[in-house]
DNA sequence: TCAATCGTTTGACTAAAGTCAAAGAACTAT
DNA sequence: ATAGTTCTTTGACTTTAGTCAAACGATTGA
């Protein structure tokens, strides 16, 4: 991919150096970096595999925050091994201002274009952002019974539960002896390790696969991976030999029954009384498609 | 510009860590670095200008690689104080090397995306790389007489020489005193401190002014460079007091010709009469616009 | 309960990145 | 011709970045 590494070689030399250098100033890289990474509070794990950083490396770095009085460390209340730090309002106030001089700049860089332009550049970074971000993650097969599954599935729950009028009973969940080997298939979608969505699918009957549980993370909406999602769970169907893959929906989920649609679903009679169903879905699959 | 710094942020971290560190590889930073910058040979001078380099680590690092047979350097032709640096074969090599890893590896990147989003997204990346290159160009007013104004009249005069069936005569070019202080005025574009483009402001008669020369470097084209220009010349018009200002241009420069038209101009009777003139515009400025 | 593992700290390193100043050859302007 | 400037090289540094292994308390799994 040619246009990548342009655009790559360009936008590092000429935008990167923007953030790497005036806004580390009077700190090294690795410290600025760690600073902005925080955020709200983390453990050091989390931090090390994060930025990938030694242990002891960054166990050093943190000790110098701490003593300008940048950070602050306790112990994680959990698990006593854990640190967890945290930005102290000095901290903050370093890190705002490293924000505020960062915009001040790219607001400088931007002068020279009209509004119009501008307006087409902000779009265009928006659009390759989200499709970097949406290419960078991963759709994974993973077990029924991993905590990953199962912590997506009460995510899921807890999603609907909220939106659904009539609540949410966690018991209607798939069982993870449904999603496995021969019986079907469950896919979590990973983002820098993070687990960020998930898509179940079961067999009704010979022949005919079921959909279900398709959630995304809400921080990782809107960029397609619902699709992606869907797209690894059919391609998962077509490989136990189903031919049809069935679906039912709630009334209020009216994003994804567009979504259905707009993926080559036609809506059916009921397929199965339920009492969150209101619409069922139904696509044939192609062999190989 | 919070979606720059965002986006900036995201990009960096994501996949400037692609060319850093796989690119680098078995050779620091720095090195890597040089090698691909010094591309079809340049001086140490534009290099550390370049890359912003401490002269005695450059010249450090030159002698690394050149004890390793990968650039050759030379007494510059011109200036004896001068070195020229350029790629060996086996330079050329690695850099080349590297850049079918960093291609694979931008490839493999964007194997979760379907065509379509692909095309979008190097679509998106293309557009943001246009803009944030036509706001990087700066656009000043010098003398008529200096050297860069000189150098891109030049450059215009053998452009239109090789367009026009004619040819083009450079006496026909503006002189030094038609475009400066009360008489007119000159602007060059910069990217990154080399003149990229031009273009000449002179008074044609109380009031009026007429724009001439408006060059774009091949380089900078499709940019929308020449749009700016003409935006500073007519600013520079209305600080002149002028009120109207006129341009002819010839037959074979169409896209010149829609080009002002969209900047509002609208074509004209002939105002002077001109070897190379075939079409004339006009434009009258708003005060203040 | 006890061995294995985990998360962190500390010590002891190395390599890369970068800075500063002195010196010398080459050029430029007067 | 000469004083001042430019470009590069060299020596002598300092700071960052990063690695590796030992050690230790806390936790987990068998």
């Amino acid at each position: 991919m040619r246009a990548l590494r342009r655009f790559n070689r360009y936008f590092t030399r000429r935008i990167g150096v923007l953030d790497d250098h005036y806004l580390g100033q009077d700190r090294p890289l690795g410290e600025a970096r760690l600073l902005f990474e925080i955020g709200d509070g983390v453990s050091l794990r989390e931090l090390r595999s994060r930025l990938g950083l030694d242990a002891g490396y960054l166990s050093r770095m943190t000790k110098a925050l701490q003593s300008q009085g940048m950070v602050r460390v306790r112990v994680h209340p959990a698990d006593n091994r854990l640190r967890t730090i945290e930005l102290t309002p000095a901290g903050r106030a370093e890190v705002d201002e490293q924000n505020r001089r960062a915009d001040a700049l790219a607001e400088g860089l931007l002068d020279a274009l009209d509004a119009d332009r501008r307006a087409q550049l902000i779009e265009a970074m928006a659009t390759s952002q989200r499709l970097l971000r949406l290419a960078a993650i991963t759709v994974e097969l993973v077990d029924g019974a991993a905590p990953d599954a199962r912590a997506c599935l009460d995510a899921y729950a807890a999603d609907i539960d909220a939106r659904f009028p009539e609540g949410f009973d966690t018991s209607d969940l798939v069982k993870p002896e449904e999603v496995s080997g021969d019986a079907g298939a469950f896919f979590v979608a990973y983002e820098e390790g993070r687990p960020v969505g998930c898509g179940a699918l079961r067999r009704l009957e010979p022949g005919v696969g079921e959909i279900r549980h398709v959630w995304v993370h809400h921080e990782a909406r809107r960029l397609g991976l619902a699709r992606r999602i869907l797209t690894e769970l059919e391609r998962a169907a077509t490989d136990h030999g189903m031919k049809v893959v069935r679906l039912d929906t709630h009334r209020t989920l009216t994003e994804a029954q567009a979504m259905y649609r707009a993926s080559g679903y036609t809506e059916i009679p009921a397929y199965v009384d339920h009492v969150y169903a209101h619409h069922w879905f139904e696509k044939r699959l192609q062999p190989g498609g």
